[in-house]
DNA sequence: ACCTGAACACCGTTCAAGT
DNA sequence: ACCTGAACACCGTTCAAGT
């Protein structure tokens, strides 16, 4: 009816009307900020990005981001989102494409690292406690849980092929998640200087990592 | 001569004659703010630490602090640079209290962690990465180093009482330091919320790390 | 629906001035 | 030596108003 016409008029007489000081976002203004935001975190930092440069940057007032997001925890929970999903995509890709086997588990692994120090702004948003544990985002805990799960899910299958011990795999894969979190964290923080130090650690850690998961239980 | 004088006369003059609006700190105004600013972080995290509000806590002027430390940074990192004499300390106690063997290792290896544990936002400003490296601070880095060493100095005695095997004992420091620093940071970031959980990990990762440390270069 | 502009309360930091 | 008070340039966030 009319209503719905006029709910739209204000976009039609604006894109036919305006004498272009700044384009519409219809619809994209998140996926744009949050593809900006990421540009941002990327070169500078978490403490680098403010709304209002980010906004700037996009072209858009102040306010217009207050569309989208709540508020700048809530964009940082979105940039952390898509870094779990992300990273899970990395873990089962490498697991899968190794084989499902002891070696690819190796594989994803080194893999876990590498997407650490390749983006360790993002990493540090994804861990770095800027989103306090009470901010239980749903979607969040979602797609942190299912990167979880993608080792979980390795270690059950290499039980189940004899090829990893039989304790309780959620506890397995904690472990694992500890060791592969560690060697990135000493990658990010660049007291790594040396070149190679960080590819023999991580080397070393993982197959410290691989047999020890393949020891017996009482050893 | 005159001039000395002239340097206290205003201590002199301010503490006898001012109706005591404030206090002023001589010499310990410092350690004041340091010890504020370690109470602020406790209560309310990095971010929550604001120079304003430390020198509001205080009794002191926004000014004031400058004379102290050069920024807020110089401030942060005074305060990781008091966080890793603390955890050296932790660490060398464990290990020698223990005597010195592979048990030893493994109490140095939980007092590391409950350290993060009972001090997680001291934890963080250690190691979050608010201090980029470029801020080669002498003094943190060796008093991060010192913590450090107390590792390798420990991996190289099990190595000649013939508890570890005989790799570079560096390498081995950091695969045990990425080991507990991951166990670390999920207990910070409590992900673990199931009580005793943590527990678990840590005896466990811990265990494996004693092991793996032990098991022959060749498995 | 989407955006603007001004305003508010808060930052870190500086600097001339005070005791 | 140590501190104050005002100022500057920046934040995140809100809200009435515009198209």
């Amino acid at each position: 009816m009319l209503s719905v016409d006029v709910v739209n008029i204000w976009t039609y007489v604006s894109t036919m009307t305006r004498s272009e000081p700044r384009p519409y976002h219809h619809g994209n203004l998140r996926q744009a900020l949050l593809n900006e935001a990421d540009r941002m975190i990327r070169s500078s930092g978490v403490e680098g990005l403010t709304l209002r440069r980010l906004g700037a940057r996009v072209g858009v007032s102040r306010s217009a981001l207050y569309r989208h997001f709540a508020d700048k925890r809530a964009l940082l929970i979105a940039v952390a989102t898509d870094g779990f999903r992300s990273l899970r995509e990395k873990l089962v890709e490498a697991w899968e494409r190794g084989g499902r086997n002891p070696e690819a588990f190796r594989a994803m692994g080194a893999a876990y690292v590498e997407f650490a120090v390749r983006n360790p702004s993002h990493y540090r948003v994804m861990f770095g406690g800027f989103l306090d544990p009470e901010a239980r985002n749903p979607e969040l805990v979602s797609e942190g849980g299912g990167a979880f799960q993608a080792l979980v899910d390795a270690i059950a299958t290499l039980q189940r092929d004899g090829y990893a011990r039989l304790d309780n795999p959620v506890l397995l894969a904690r472990h694992a998640w500890a060791v592969v979190h560690g060697v990135a964290m000493f990658g990010i923080d660049a007291q790594l200087r040396e070149p190679g130090a960080l590819e023999e650690l991580a080397e070393f850690s993982i197959e410290q990592l691989r047999a020890g998961l393949a020891r017996t239980r009482k050893e």
